[in-house]
DNA sequence: GGGGCGCTGTCATCAACTTGTCATCCAAGC
DNA sequence: GCTTGGATGACAAGTTGATGACAGCGCCCC
C-alpha cells in the first residue's frame, strides 16, 4: 500500500515542522509550502491524495487557492481540509461551499488533524486508509487480500486484485482502458490496450461465477464501470 | 437529478421536526428514527445517501450503529455525520476513527448541518457536484455515463449519448444540422447531413419509450433542439 | 536442474452492436 | 394539389467487445 501523500499549505513554520514530525510518524509522505501559487503548482505536480490549505496564508488567500484548486481538471478532485482560526459558522459554511471538504478550526491537535485526514481519505481513496472495501455485496480485505462476493471467498490473481480494487475505489465510474493500464499497470506500460478487455473478462469470470449478477458494466466506446445492475 | 436522500437518526423529537423542515426545504428526503436497530434497518433497505446519527440515542449507542453500519457491505460506503453534544477532542476523534466520515457538535445550525450534508454528498456522489447534466425529467451522468429518464434508465448507443449531451449542454436551443454535424461527430466529418435525422429518430425512440412525451422539438427548415414541449 | 503450475500478454476469431445511407412514406406550408 | 423538408424502416458495412487458445515467464517443489 502506497503512503498517502498530504500536501500542507500553511506559512506558520513551527505548525509545519509540527505536523510533519506527526504525519511522518503515521506513514504520510507530507510536503510543505507556505505559499500559494506555489501550491498550486505542486498540487498539479505531486498529485497529493489530500492538501490541507490554512485559511489564512501569504499571498493568494486560502479560499481562493481552493477555488482555483476545484477548476483545475487535475486538481479538481482532490478532497481539501481548511485549516482556519475563525470558528464562526458563517465561514465554515463559505469554506464547505467554496469547495473543501472539511475544515479543522485552530487551535487543533496533530492527533485530530490526523484523524480528519483519515477519514477524508477512507472515502475518497478507501485503500489508503482503511482495509477494507465493499460494494454490493463484494468485499475486499486489503490486509488478507482477500475478496468475497456474498459471503463466498473469490479467487483471483494479482492483476485482477488489483483491477477489482481499482473499481471498488470508484465504483460506478466508467474507466477507459487506457486509464485502467495507468492506474492498475502503473503509468508507463508497454501493454495493448485489448490486453485490458482480457483482464475485465477473467475478472468477470470469477467474481460472477456461479449464475451471479455481473458487476462489470461494459460501456461502449467508453471503457468500464463496476455497477451492480452490470451489464443492462 | 433524483432528491438525496438523508436518514436522520435521533431521538429528540424537537429537533426532528425542526431539521425535516429545513431538510424538505433544500430538497432533500428525510426519513428519521429515534431506535438505533430501526436505523440498521432503515439503512438497509432505504439505502440512503447519507446517513446523520446522534451519539447517544435510546438502545444501541450511536457510535455502535456506526460501526455495524461500516461492517454491512450493503452499508459500508453510506458517509456517515455524527451528532455529538461533547466537543472533547478524545470524542471526536473516536467517532472519525469508528468509521464516521464527519460530525457535527450540538449545538449547531440547520443551515451548518445542510452544507455538511451537501460537503459530505458531493464527495462520495459526485454525480451531484457537477458532473451531471438535466432537463426536465433527463438526467445524464458523465462519470458514470448513464441517463435516466423520470427515473428510469435509458439505454442509448455511443452517438446517441454524445448527441443528447449536446443538447443538455444547451438546452433550448435550436442547432442546424451542420453544427450537429461539428458538435457531436467533429469538424471535419464527411457525414450525409440527412444522416443526423436518423441519429435524431434513434435518440427520440430511446429517450422517448413507452408513451413519454417528445422531448426533441423539430424546427422545420432551422434544426433541432432539446425542449420539453417536444413537437408542438 | 527439471518438471509442473499459475499468471500474463497477445492473437485470431466470433458475435453483437452501431452506424451511415437509401428509398419511401408522411406532414406542413403555399 | 404540389412542393419541400422531415420521419421511418430496412440494410449492409464497419466497429467494438467477448472468447478461447497459446506461448512465455517466474516460481515452487521436487
Amino acid at each position: 500500500m502506497t503512503k498517502p501523500r498530504v500536501l500542507l499549505v500553511e506559512d506558520d513554520q513551527a505548525l509545519v515542522e509540527l505536523l510533519s514530525f506527526h504525519f511522518r510518524r503515521e506513514e504520510f509522505e507530507l510536503e510543505a509550502t507556505a505559499d500559494g501559487e506555489e501550491a498550486l503548482l505542486l498540487a498539479r505536480e505531486a498529485a497529493p491524495d489530500v492538501v490541507i490549505l490554512d485559511w489564512m496564508i501569504e499571498g493568494v488567500s486560502g479560499i481562493e487557492v481552493c477555488r482555483r484548486l476545484r477548476r483545475l481538471p487535475e486538481t479538481a478532485n482532490v478532497p481539501i481540509i481548511m485549516l482556519t482560526a475563525r470558528a464562526e459558522e458563517a465561514d465554515r459554511i463559505r469554506g464547505l461551499e467554496t469547495g473543501a471538504d472539511d475544515y479543522v478550526t485552530k487551535p487543533f491537535s496533530p492527533r485530530e488533524l490526523i484523524a480528519r485526514v483519515g477519514a477524508v481519505l477512507r472515502r475518497v481513496r478507501p485503500a489508503l486508509a482503511g482495509e477494507q472495501l465493499a460494494y454490493d455485496d463484494i468485499e475486499m480485505d486489503l490486509v488478507s487480500h482477500k475478496v468475497k462476493r456474498g459471503g463466498a471467498g473469490v479467487q483471483l490473481g494479482p492483476t485482477e486484485f488489483r483491477l477489482l480494487r481499482h473499481f471498488l475505489e470508484h465504483p460506478g465510474r466508467v474507466f477507459s482502458r487506457e486509464r485502467l493500464l495507468d492506474a492498475v499497470w502503473g503509468q508507463d506500460s508497454e501493454i495493448e490496450l485489448r490486453t485490458v478487455d482480457v483482464h475485465i473478462r477473467r475478472l468477470r469470470k470469477a467474481i460472477n461465477a456461479g449464475e451471479r449478477a455481473d458487476v462489470i458494466r461494459t460501456v461502449r466506446s467508453a471503457g468500464y464501470a463496476l455497477d451492480s445492475e452490470g451489464t443492462v
